[in-house]
DNA sequence: TTGAAAGCGCTAACAT
DNA sequence: ATGTTAGCGCTTTCAA
């Protein structure tokens, strides 16, 4: 690896010329020395040593990446825009960490980051507690966090970019609603997420509107301590189980993303119920998985690309002016039919009717 | 950020001192002295710049990780181990890139580890053309390999870790011989990665041997240029197509990998055949979301996480003493029998007759 | 238009 | 047992 030195000596000039042609300063110095001084650069192959700019100037061309577990398909889509956003707009690279869910996997992480000189991180945690990310704030990083709304509380100097996550369940479960269907359940793993009782209030809302609070229930379960690549669908899957044995079973079901729900429809499997003719099953994130699994996953598409693109412009952003304030960015998702949603009552073939037969569950 | 120079203040000692506390060197001072540099670290939260670290030593904790697209699931489940066992094991970082299997974005990550002070890379491709490794190599970069066996040819520097894909794709190819299908096909997208061409030798072997060389076949199909995260699953869901047009329709297919097993299916779906009535399909991999499809998918199961754990620990073997000779390294996979798999002739329920009825396709 | 020089925070001889 | 000091490769005043 050739230096700023052998560059200078190779083409006969100081090491502050060849400094200020590596910073766009070419305008001073005549048009004979840049073209020597970008000969040499060529000849030996010079890359300039970052890690001596960055002791320098403080500056990195780095952003840390912050996810529950990359093996998981929803994070590994949003990894995949992040990076590829930061690299071909902006020339940034990407730390990557999976953090488990676990508050100190995150600290450890921060600390890391700001080591090594990094000062910008997205981060997508579903941790409730938020108070490392202030103090990550304090001590310098520049954080933008995905789909956890700014609490009201909070002083936060932190970017906030998520999708409308109250009207993204009041969509499925309109959906829902519309096919007939009249007992409904939304499936999530248990634990306070912001996101997660933003989409239970509107799963709520939706049903109450058309008369059917009585008959709408969260159904959830613990996940395991350890965050596995499958433990969504692990979930979904002991629910279905439940869902499946009680008395007045629901026949519509928002799972709170896609890999629940795939975990739903492989549950039903499991219990001898067929979707959609036993049970409809919808979810939320719009995977591309979730076109390709049998029956085809009917959900709700969240705009990925352009939320990825909304994080990478802010931390780049605020990294050059640290004065931009902080905003939060909201994102409306949108609904996608496909073949897990079925009327609630099969043998009435077009849209279904109340199902006024049956005992309602009041 | 508080420096070294600060931690000496305040604990009354020279610089040289705090800093062989930091690099383990307390035993050249008196015990008291440790502990006042030790409290003054804490008292000042402090954390050594690593960016002047690796400026004089030449060392930074970080590894590249470079993968096709990491919006695919498989190489999402392998850099989540990959990331978990260089950060438990090792403290080391890992710096993610996706190169869309486009050679100018390996070799630009390649540049930028390099000026960044990495020097470990642990290397997902599926280019044929292996120079831009060497010349990789050649600038300092330590390397290892996922998937590639050593090509006799090349000197190479470098590690490779890999599954033995001629006895994956000969397992597979059992296993659907042992359920008495006599007409297969092996499906992948086209372009001769070293692993593909091994996995059509090991399909073709277990043809032959049982006799049924003639009536065996490969399809495949063009990938898109861009490497969009469901491409694999697009190919697949083509190929069905494909297959199910044949006029001597196979009943047995091996897919070149899980996520192209996926797209068949899908496929086969959309052309009203069903699996495993209709149709056998079996995969190589073993992502978790096979057992989640319907019908759950008989795979070869790779040995994703001990594959891992030992690129880890080459890369970081030969980062620390580049005198270690590299190596090849071979794991074994496994069959895991679910349901994608049926007899071939489904009439009769046990082990299927060979298909005497229908006129051979010899 | 060019160059000299200070210094970013740290490590590791080498002194004391 | 502890301190002094010379850089690592670069950026950036300031001077020539």
């Amino acid at each position: 690896m050739s230096t700023i030195q052998d560059v200078a000596r190779h083409a006969g000039v100081s090491i502050s010329t060849v400094s200020n042609v590596l910073n766009g300063r070419a305008d001073r110095m005549r048009h004979e020395t840049l073209t020597r001084v970008q000969t040499a650069i060529r000849a030996l192959e010079f890359t300039p040593n970052r890690a001596a700019r960055q002791l320098k100037t403080g500056q990195t061309s780095m952003l840390g990446l912050l996810v529950p577990s990359i093996a998981n398909p929803m994070y590994g889509f949003i990894a995949r825009e992040i990076e590829t956003s930061a690299q071909e707009r902006y020339g940034y690279r990407v730390v990557l960490g999976n953090t488990y869910r676990n508050k100190e996997k995150e600290t450890g992480f921060f600390d890391d980051l700001l080591a090594q000189g990094v000062r910008g991180v997205i981060v997508i945690s579903s941790l409730v507690d938020e108070q490392h990310f202030e103090s990550a704030v304090e001590r310098g990083l520049v954080m933008v966090s995905y789909d956890r709304r700014a609490t009201p509380d909070a002083s936060s100097g932190i970017d906030h970019v998520s999708v409308d996550n109250f009207e993204a369940a009041r969509m499925a479960t309109l959906h829902l609603i519309g096919r007939g269907h009249r007992r409904l359940a939304f499936a999530t793993a248990s634990g306070l997420t912001m996101s997660r009782s933003e989409k239970i209030r509107g799963f709520f809302a939706a049903a109450h509107d058309a008369g059917l609070g009585a008959s709408a229930s969260v159904v959830d379960r613990r996940t395991l301590s350890e965050y596995g690549d499958s433990e969504m669908a692990d979930v979904g899957r002991a629910l279905a189980g439940d869902i499946a044995r009680m008395p007045q079973r629901p026949t519509g079901i928002v799972a709170v993303n896609d890999m629940l729900a795939f975990g739903l429809m492989a549950g039903f499997r499991d219990a001898g119920l067929e979707v959609p003719r036993d049970v409809s099953v919808i979810g939320i994130d719009g995977l591309f998985l979730s076109s390709l699994v049998t029956p085809a996953l009917s959900t709700v598409q969240l705009p990925v690309a352009r939320m990825a693109r909304t994080m990478v412009d802010r931390v780049i952003g605020r990294l050059d002016d640290p004065a931009i304030p902080t905003g939060e960015f909201l994102f409306q998702p949108e609904m996608v039919e496909r073949a897990s949603v079925g009327p609630a009552d099969p043998t009435s073939p077009g849209r279904a009717a109340p199902e006024s037969p049956k005992p309602g569950i009041t």
